[in-house]
DNA sequence: TATGATTGGTCAACATAGCTGACATAATTG
DNA sequence: CAATTATGTCAGCTATGTTGACCAATCATA
């Protein structure tokens, strides 16, 4: 990605050499394995909650997304999840004929399938949703406001260039 | 989880109700969708020089932890990663069968498969974690210190408790 | 209006990386 | 010696990603 002076392989050990407090190598590994770690358990709850259901997580991802923003189109979707229109038909096809998803005509261009959640939809998008914030929400609160701005900040300079712009006009407080 | 009261099913809109400035379901929604974006940026770069080497995602991991903690066991692995020994076997072969990690025999119980990377092997993990150090350190030295405080503390708060506790072995530092 | 681009879908085949269940071997431990 | 542990293996299943080849409806435009 950017410059932004690596330790590199110089035997730097794992003492800081003045120039990178919090900049070490060991302190970019924990950095590495918390997400890996914190990814994993973040999901797991959701997971859990979905193979009951006999559905997995990238059923989850299309129903958070469209619960998210409905009416939004099929390309919206592909754009977001960036899968090939093959991968999600088959998650998709399987929400519509079991009832959580709905697709009507766009107005605008009739080509367009809108999709939104059905009631049954919906009630599961909050069910999982509700898994994941309770456990953003027991964090933050332990930590407090400047640890979320923190890890805010942190998260979305981790992000494309191009996700983090989309990103920003979603939620246009100060992500950046 | 923990209690944290959570905004709920209640009208609270999106507005903040005092109670909660960062808790509000937006800023929830946004942690959720940092977590899933920043894991895929974040892994992106790595996936695609391992496929290049017709390597996987699950590759990576043998790698990385094995090269974190030379000498670990196969179980001591299967600690880690959560997954089944069949799993891990098919992955595990294959890079001993490519060259990339080597086994020998443990010395205070002889069933032990003590697992190390061969000089090959540390190569590809030296250039990998590289790779996502770099992510990393830019995104770290962009935000400064504080940041990278928060960003610290709100994930490991986002752990499950054991593995929590496991991660505060690892880095004694000040992690909770 | 004819043409070409866009939106969306479908069929077929394949790869990766999880999973379960059943067994086998060797070494350790009580 | 018996039970447990550490590891490996065979066989098969599932979820979710990939390519490539097509098709139909609709839209935009020359």
């Amino acid at each position: 990605m950017k410059p932004a002076s690596i330790s590199g392989s110089a035997p730097q050990s794992s003492s800081s050499s003045l120039k990178g407090l919090y900049l070490r190598k060991q302190d970019l590994r924990r950095g590495i394995e918390l997400m890996f770690f914190a990814y994993r358990d973040f999901t797991g709850e959701a997971d859990q909650m979905l193979s009951n259901l006999d559905l997995g997580r990238a059923h989850h991802r299309v129903i958070y997304f469209v619960g998210r923003q409905p009416g939004m189109s099929v390309s919206d979707l592909l754009a977001i999840l960036k899968i090939t229109k093959q991968s999600l038909s088959r998650v998709l096809s399987h929400l519509i004929n079991t009832g959580y998803i709905q697709q009507t005509q766009g107005a605008r261009d009739k080509r367009q399938r809108l999709l939104s959640l059905t009631k049954k939809g919906e009630a599961l998008e909050a069910k999982l949703t509700d898994l994941q914030c309770r456990r953003f929400a027991a964090a933050y609160s332990a930590r407090g406001g400047a640890a979320v701005d923190g890890f805010v900040k942190v998260l979305s300079s981790l992000l494309d260039d191009e996700i983090r712009a989309a990103l920003r006009k979603q939620y246009p407080d100060h992500i950046d």
